[in-house]
DNA sequence: TAAGATTTGTGCGTATGTATT
DNA sequence: TAATACATACGCACAAATCTT
């Protein structure tokens, strides 16, 4: 999956995706693109409101859903850290 | 058209006319009356509900003519917007 | 030690989107 | 048409922890 909305696309509200369905795809593939390493914090909550245009609200549904996924790990007050950076341990969430 | 009803109607459930197109007539009165400025919203959803005593599902109905007619601009989750104050540039709609 | 900036945590209110009965 | 419920999204405000200077 992740195939339609690349690393370099934009949300669009009118379609049928939900937008922070569509940021999620974005920001998995801006992570296997390699946007950020493996370890290091991605962007921002707030950075991504404003690159994005969506509300913080949103943004952090998105996230949630990429910790969930393995995709990332969130810091507390600290940022939020990419976990890996393909799918090679990809693994069932219950 | 829309001479019928005016911008201080209220809905007849009795009468011959939907209630959802005669919804239509009195926004579009109210709108050509100035209780709404171009590009500010109009009152939402759930507040004509409670003002036209609608269902809500009616009160969108309305809306969706009033969008399909140029009247308004529905912006998902923010609210509907006035796009025009007159029928100058009245357009044909397929 | 202190102050300020940054980042995530949390809650509230309101609006539209969709579906069911 | 109506009544209801839930999902999705926006906006704001403030708290708490962390990091920087």
């Amino acid at each position: 999956m992740y195939e339609q909305i690349g690393a370099d696309a934009e949300i669009d509200h009118e379609g049928p995706q939900a937008p922070y369905l569509q940021l999620v795809e974005i920001l998995v593939a801006r992570i296997r693109r390699g946007d950020w390493d493996q370890g290091r914090p991605i962007a921002s909550e707030t950075r991504l409101v404003q690159e994005y245009g969506l509300a913080r609200s949103t943004v952090r549904r998105s996230i949630k859903v990429l910790a969930q996924e393995g995709w990332v790990h969130v810091v507390p007050h600290r940022g939020t850290y990419v976990a890996r950076t393909s799918d090679e341990q990809e693994q069932e969430q219950e």
